[in-house]
DNA sequence: CCCTAGTCGGGTAATTCGGGCC
DNA sequence: CGTGTCCGAATTACCCGACTAG
């Protein structure tokens, strides 16, 4: 198996956990704000890690990877 | 044997590393928007450096052939 | 040969995209 | 400057029944 499990969201999930329309999390995307990865169709989709460590008011660039318990 | 050692993939493992349906991943294939390989059966197949490009917002897929460090 | 899971095909609803405006 | 809403257009998600893969 590939250590790549990421998994992944969607705009409408993440704006739902951020509470803001889809369009802003669009706008964060567009921004550089947060990581976004664009299917070929060119919707985009973010990273539950990312999202995540956004959502806990970490300003600071989450690390790629795990965050390993130190 | 040739030296293919190219790892293929099905739609629905190309659908959950995009978080999408594998009805989507069909559909970029009938567009044309990845390569995809025909079982005799009409399955289709994917090409996993193919997948891992696009993933990585690589716009030039690589046509073929390994990744050698030019 | 049989079986389970996955994929195929077409069609319709929901979501997202992009730009512009408040 | 950032967010929410408008529009039209594109893309995606889920429905069904039938076939293939191993």
């Amino acid at each position: 198996m590939d250590g790549n499990n990421e998994r992944l969201l969607t705009p409408g999930e993440v704006a739902a956990l951020f509470r803001v329309d889809p369009k802003t999390v669009t706008r964060w995307a567009a921004s550089g704000r947060i990581t976004s990865i664009r299917t070929p169709g060119g919707h985009r989709r973010f990273r539950e890690s990312e999202v995540r460590a956004l959502l806990r008011g970490d300003s600071e660039a989450a690390p790629e990877g795990h965050p390993a318990a130190s």
